[in-house]
DNA sequence: AACCCTCACAACCGCACGTTA
DNA sequence: GTAACGTGCGGTTGTGAGGGT
């Protein structure tokens, strides 16, 4: 049979993503929504292949994306499920909310690997053989087992949980995390609800406005460098602060209501803002975006019908905009717990106790 | 200051596999 | 059953930043 490529190889840009970019496939992705990526680089003129588009969306521009350091918490969790399920990165990142399966391959690559080797080259003979996977006592499959069922009842918890307020149509139950097309799926028993992809936009976008705000904000971090060495080598990656006097329509102002936005599909087109005007200022420009993006966040209540539209990992993405809910909890707190904290006891507990300690 | 080296990270590639029409 | 499309993954590459000489 043979899968033809996915892109001709001819004319298709490769390298770094341009804030530009950026801006095009969000703005696309606003208002086609996530799918269809063959069609993406042709309707929307990107020199880009399709398999690039969607990495860069689910890795980069997806709402929902935390970026930057990963806490101890993260690493232990990291650490117990890489020790857990192996390398099944898309599995450890369904633990891991805000984080990508990429992400945590190459943090577990370049920094967490290295630390667990010289944390067993100081522990070796020493009994601590909780580091050697191959060396658990209870095998993988039933660790597996195990997992899946401490999920099941996370899951039903928050379906549980969920179904208390069903007035409000939350976005929790919308997919399941493997799923990236808003698709709908149950998470676990009957709790499938419809998929308000079509009622996301405004507050979904913003997050991804929060994605690029914060690109466009290391990039004026160093746009005056760039700009200077523009001024040299015009060749460079980074577009002249001048090319991005663009007008978008897919951000919300500040001022704009999210419940409003939750309800209008079409909302974000009267939403319009220049928000990339960086002719006066590039640096101010992108803070006034991600303050935008930001300032924008807390009003956006599950109550008020907000959706997290995170066709990635929405259910623990998502659960993250409803306040302290179970599984949340669960996954977040390095504290006290009370009913799931027999869930994180078992997933830390599995047979590397121990090594929480050492972090 | 210039050069070299290392590191971290973003992005890409190729393959296997799942899903859907 | 098949083709098209998408996902997941391991591995790799390219590049910029930072540190050392």
């Amino acid at each position: 049979m043979g899968r033809p490529p996915c892109c001709d190889k001819v004319g298709v840009k490769k390298g770094p993503w341009t804030p530009e970019e950026d801006i095009i496939l969000v703005s696309y992705i606003q208002e086609h929504g996530p799918g269809n990526w063959r069609s993406v680089p042709t309707n929307t003129g990107l020199l880009r292949c399709s398999k690039s588009c969607r990495l860069r969306w689910t890795n980069y521009l997806r709402p929902g994306i935390k970026r930057g350091n990963f806490t101890d918490h993260e690493e232990k969790m990291i650490i117990h499920l890489q020790a857990l399920l192996g390398n099944r990165w898309a599995a450890i990142a369904s633990y891991l909310p805000q984080r990508t399966d990429n992400d945590i391959k190459n943090y577990w690559n370049t920094h967490l690997k290295k630390k667990l080797k010289k944390i067993q080259a100081g522990l070796d003979g020493h009994g601590h053989e909780e580091f050697r996977s191959s060396s658990h006592s209870i095998s993988k499959g039933q660790w597996e087992r195990r997992l899946q069922t401490d999920i099941h009842m996370a899951k039903q918890a928050l379906c549980e949980a969920l179904s208390l307020d069903k007035s409000s149509p939350s976005p929790l139950a919308d997919t399941k995390p493997s799923d990236h097309y808003g698709h709908n799926i149950d998470c676990g028993n009957n709790c499938a609800r419809p998929s308000y992809q079509a009622t996301v936009s405004s507050c979904t976008y913003a997050s991804s406005t929060e994605n690029i705000a914060r690109l466009l904000e290391g990039w004026t971090k160093n746009s005056t460098k760039a700009a200077q060495a523009a001024k040299s080598s015009p060749g460079t990656n980074h577009p002249t602060a001048q090319d991005y006097s663009i007008t978008n329509s897919f951000i919300p102002t500040s001022g704009s209501s999210s419940s409003e936005g939750a309800t209008t599909p079409d909302h974000h087109q009267g939403l319009e803002c220049s928000l990339f005007s960086f002719n006066s200022s590039v640096s101010d420009a992108s803070q006034s975006v991600a303050s935008v993006a930001l300032d924008e966040k807390p009003s956006l209540t599950a109550d008020q019908g907000f959706v997290f539209q995170d066709e990635n990992k929405p259910v623990l993405d998502q659960i993250h905009q409803v306040p302290l809910t179970l599984l949340e909890k669960w996954l977040f707190d390095d504290g006290a717990l009370v009913a799931p904290q027999v869930q994180e006891d078992q997933l830390m507990g599995m047979s590397l106790d121990e090594d929480a300690a050492l972090f």
